[in-house]
Order: C-alpha cells, then structure tokens, then sequence
DNA sequence: TGTGAATCATTCATATATTAACTAATTAGA
DNA sequence: TCTAATTAGTTAATATATGAATGATTCACA
C-alpha cells in the first residue's frame, strides 16, 4: 500500500524544498533567482557554452532559458554572442561583472554544500548516489543492459 | 572540490526529471498536470480536506493553489465549501466525476510507483530513505537533537 | 471586552515550466 | 544539386512557483 507522501516524486520534492531555502537565502542576497544562479554556475566550470549546452548542464528547458539569459544579459552579468562558424549557435559568456560575482558567490555556496555533506559520512553519501541513480535510471539506458 | 553537477539541489532535480515522465504520461492521457494529480491524489486518503491542509501534503504553495483549486472546479472534479464553524477555511470535497477519476487511475499510479519499487531491493530502498531524510532534515528539528 | 496578533484564503507581480509551433541555418541523401 | 530532414534558438499559450501584500475571520489575553 505505497502512501502518497512515500512516493518517489514526493520524496524527493519535500527534499528539494527543504534543501534550497539554504541556497535561496545566498541567491537573494545576491539579487538572483535559483536558475539565474544555475547559468552562472555552469559558467565558472567552462567560460565559454552554447546556449544547447547550458540547457543541458543546468537541466533547465530551452523556453525556460531564454528568458533566464535574457534578465541576466540585461543585469550585465552575461553577453550573447553568435556564431561565425555555425549561425544557428550562440555562445553565452561571462561579463566582467559576472565573474566577479561568481567568484564571490562561489566560497559561499560550497560552504553550503559543505554543510549539507557533513550530515553524513562518505560511505553514505556514495551509496545513496548508487541507490538513487538505480531508481531514476533512464528506462532506454536500463533497457540495454 | 564539489562538482556542481554533483550538489545535492541538481541531484535531485535531475532524478525528478527521469522520474516524471512515467507518470506525466498517464497524468496528460487524462488531461491533467501534475499539481492537479497531486491534489486529488491528496483526496484519495481523505475526502474532506482544507485548502490548508491540502497546500501541506502536496507541498503546493497556497498562491499556486488557488489556481489549481480553480481549474479542477472548472472541470468538475471537486468542490469549494466554505466552513461553517471557522468561515476561514474552506473544504476541498470531491466531486462524483472526481471520484471516478481517482478510481480509475489509482492502479496505474500504483503500477508505475511498483516499477520504480522493483528497482531497488526493501532494504535499499530503506537505506535510500534514510540517508535522504538526513541530509534534507529541516534545521529546526536537528538544532533539538 | 476590546484590541492587537495570528490565521486562512486570496490577489498581485514577476519568474519559470511545459508543450507546440516556428524561423533560420545546416546537413543528409536521392 | 536540390530537396527533405535536422538542429539551435526562439515565440506563444497556458500552468505553476515565489514573495509580498490584502481582506475577512478568529484568537489570545491584558
């Protein structure tokens, strides 16, 4: 008799609602949204993404994105630039003030995720990393093996 | 040195997004959206619900609530009643079409919750639970431990 | 017993999610 | 080489999330 709030999607939405106002209060802060900061964040590993490829890391759908980069050009953190090579691309760069806004923000949201990793041991956090992937698996990936 | 692909908010996120799917399929055959499942799913266990209450066990934001409350009224899937004893509240209550909705659907959620089950063993799935619940526990509660 | 605090549902403004469709640019193949 | 199929980014329509504020009630308690 599997109970609606044991449910997988339930589970793991209560978790990600308790989990973000850690990192909403920095954002804020920071006058960003939660997927503001998501873009900038895929930023600082590699200065220089497609807007398909931001889509990608930061799981944030296309029509989503759009928007996003826009308020986020208009704040001068990022700039768009197109493609010489390929028009259809448009590659997302970092601004001068989005970098140094990045790398304030940086030391403080590894601290929060320092926080959250300090909960449990090393052994714990693995396992549940290998339990969860089981369980949210893409069935096409599942299919093969 | 946290990958930020690897943090606990992405995580999430992303095993939400692989898990979704199985259900939206059933949820859109039926010409629902998830919220609007969530909240008669809420009303399967008990049919005599508030709009607080309800906004609590599906985690849905009162402002979003609203809205949901209104296109499910729209099509006659449940009712507003507003209490008698505390004119504040109002009572969520099911319609019949509603009623016959839920029953119809019932299984196949469960069927979809019991594939996902057979993924992971009891014990796994415990242990899943477990570490989740120590990583996602609200402050308050661990400041009393 | 009156009055400020708390509660419930709601509205408002802005940002994002979802699905479909559309445009421009590129590629694949007959 | 020319057209059909693909791809990247975007627009459009509708639904939901977030934070602040409001209006109507009810409660706490001096």
């Amino acid at each position: 008799m599997p109970k609606f709030l044991d449910s997988l999607p339930m589970i793991l939405s209560r978790s990600l609602d308790r989990v973000m106002p850690s990192y909403r209060r920095l954002f804020q802060a920071n006058d960003l949204t939660d997927q503001q900061w998501r873009v900038l964040r895929a930023l600082w590993e590699k200065q220089h993404l497609t807007s398909a490829q931001i889509s990608q890391i930061t799981l944030l759908p296309p029509p989503s994105l759009v928007g996003i980069l826009d308020r986020l050009e208009k704040k001068n953190l990022i700039g768009r630039l197109r493609s010489t090579e390929d028009r259809r691309h448009v590659h997302i760069i970092p601004t001068q003030k989005g970098r140094a806004l990045m790398e304030h923000m940086m030391p403080m949201v590894d601290r929060i995720h320092d926080d959250f990793m300090q909960r449990v041991t090393a052994a714990e956090w693995a396992e549940f990393n290998r339990i969860l992937e089981k369980l949210s698996e893409p069935t096409e990936k599942r299919n093969l093996a």
